[in-house]
RNA sequence: GCCUCUGUAGCUCAGUUGGUAGAGCAGCGGACUGAAAAUCCGCGUGUCGCUGGUUCGAUUCCGGCCGGAGGCA
C-alpha cells in the first residue's frame, strides 16, 4: 500500500495558480487545499487575491478564512489543518490539490516537516521584543548556542531559538521530515518580465475593485495597524497610504508594485530549490500538459 | 543676449588638491522547520555630456560646443 497521492500546484504570485487548480480539480475529481499564509484570514480578500466563490466553480476549497484577523497563525497549525483537510478529501474518494504560493506552507505539508514541542510563546516574544539584537544574541551564546551568519541579525529567528531553548528543545537539532504523501508537483510561472506585467495589471485592477476600502474597513473594525504592517505588501503599503506616509496614489502603486515584484522573486528563489517540480509551459496549453502528468501520476500504483 | 549654477550607475546625489569613481533607493542573487506577503544575508551593473588643449597621465585644470535650472535684461 503506497502513500496517498497529493498534487501540488505552486509558483510565484499573479501567475494563475488558482485558476489552474480549479480547472484541474474539476477534471480529475479533486478538491483544493489553499497554501497561502494570508488567505487563511477572514476579511483579507482583495488584498490577498483570494479566489471568489464564483471563481471556485463549485470546487470545494479548504483553509481559506479559517482564522480571524489578529489571530495567531503558524506553519505548524497550517500543517495540522491541511493534513486534516487532505484526509477528508481522500476519505471522500477525491483527489487533493495543494495550491499556493507560501513556500514554507507548501513544503511543510508536501515534505512532511516534523515540528517539535515548543509552540510560539507570545509573552516571551513580547518581552524579547524590548531587547536589543545584541542582547538576544548574548542570551543564546551564553547558553552555548552557536549562531550562524543567517540568524545573526535576524531577530525573529533569534527569538525563535530562544523560545526553543526555554522549552528544553535543542536549537541545534537537525530538522526532520516525515513525508505522508506521494507528491506530484506542478509549477506555474512566466518569465520575470511577464510576471512583473501581470503584477502591475492585477494591482491596478484590485485597486479599482476597492482594495483600499477593504483595508480602511479592517481598520474601522479594530484590526490594528501593527497587524496590517506585519501582513506586508498590500496591507502594509495601503496602510502607509491611509496614514499619509505615502502621499499619493502614484506613490502607492509605485512602492507596492515594486514590493510585490521583490516578493515574487523571493518565491522563485524558494521554489528553485525544489528539484522535482514540473514547470508548465504557460504559452502552450498548461492545462493539457498538467493533465498528462496527472494521468500518469494517478494511473501509477 | 549676458551672468550664475549644473551635467557622474536605472533614479537622487557624493567624490577625486590630476593616477579611470561610491552612497541611498531601484536592480540582481541567496537563506529561511511554529511571525514566512514576515525577516535576514551577499553583489556596483559606469564612454564621469561631447569635443579640443595642457600633461607621462584628464572624470578632475583650461577653451569651445550641446543639454538642464535660475537670475539680470
Amino acid at each position: 500500500m503506497g502513500k496517498p497521492k497529493l498534487i501540488v500546484i505552486l509558483g510565484p504570485t499573479a501567475c494563475g495558480k488558482s485558476g489552474l487548480g480549479v480547472a484541474l480539480a474539476k477534471q480529475y475529481n479533486g478538491e483544493i487545499v489553499s497554501a497561502d499564509s494570508r488567505q487563511v484570514y477572514r476579511g483579507l480578500d482583495l488584498g490577498t487575491g483570494k479566489i471568489t466563490p464564483a471563481e471556485m466553480e463549485g470546487v470545494p476549497h479548504h483553509l481559506l478564512d479559517v482564522a480571524g484577523p489578529r489571530e495567531q497563525y503558524s506553519v505548524a497549525r497550517f500543517q495540522q489543518e491541511a493534513y486534516a483537510a487532505i484526509g477528508g478529501i481522500l476519505e471522500r474518494g477525491k483527489v487533493p490539490f495543494l495550491v499556493g504560493g507560501t513556500g514554507l506552507y507548501v513544503r511543510a505539508v508536501s515534505e512532511g516537516y516534523v515540528f517539535h514541542a515548543a509552540p510560539p510563546d507570545p509573552a516571551l516574544r513580547a518581552e524579547l521584543e524590548t531587547k536589543s539584537t545584541q542582547e538576544l544574541r548574548e542570551l543564546l551564546t551564553r547558553a552555548g548556542v552557536e549562531l550562524d551568519e543567517d540568524c545573526f541579525h535576524n531577530r525573529p529567528r533569534l527569538v525563535r531559538l530562544i523560545e526553543k531553548l526555554q522549552n528544553g528543545e535543542d536549537p541545534h537539532a537537525e530538522a526532520q521530515r516525515d513525508p505522508r504523501y506521494d507528491v506530484l508537483t506542478l509549477g506555474v510561472s512566466y518569465p520575470r518580465e511577464t510576471v512583473c506585467e501581470r503584477i502591475d495589471a492585477r494591482l491596478e485592477a484590485r485597486l479599482n475593485a476597492g482594495m483600499v476600502e477593504e483595508v480602511q474597513g479592517l481598520r474601522e473594525n479594530g484590526v490594528t495597524d501593527e497587524f496590517l504592517e506585519g501582513l506586508g505588501l498590500e496591507y502594509r503599503y495601503i496602510l502607509h497610504y491611509l496614514t499619509g506616509e505615502l502621499p499619493t496614489r502614484e506613490a502607492l502603486t509605485g512602492e507596492l508594485g515594486r514590493a510585490i515584484k521583490r516578493f515574487a522573486k523571493r518565491q522563485v528563489s524558494w521554489f528553485k530549490k525544489d528539484r522535482d517540480v514540473h514547470w508548465l509551459d504557460m504559452a502552450a496549453d498548461p492545462v493539457a500538459q498538467a493533465g498528462e502528468r496527472i494521468e500518469a501520476f494517478l494511473g501509477s500504483m
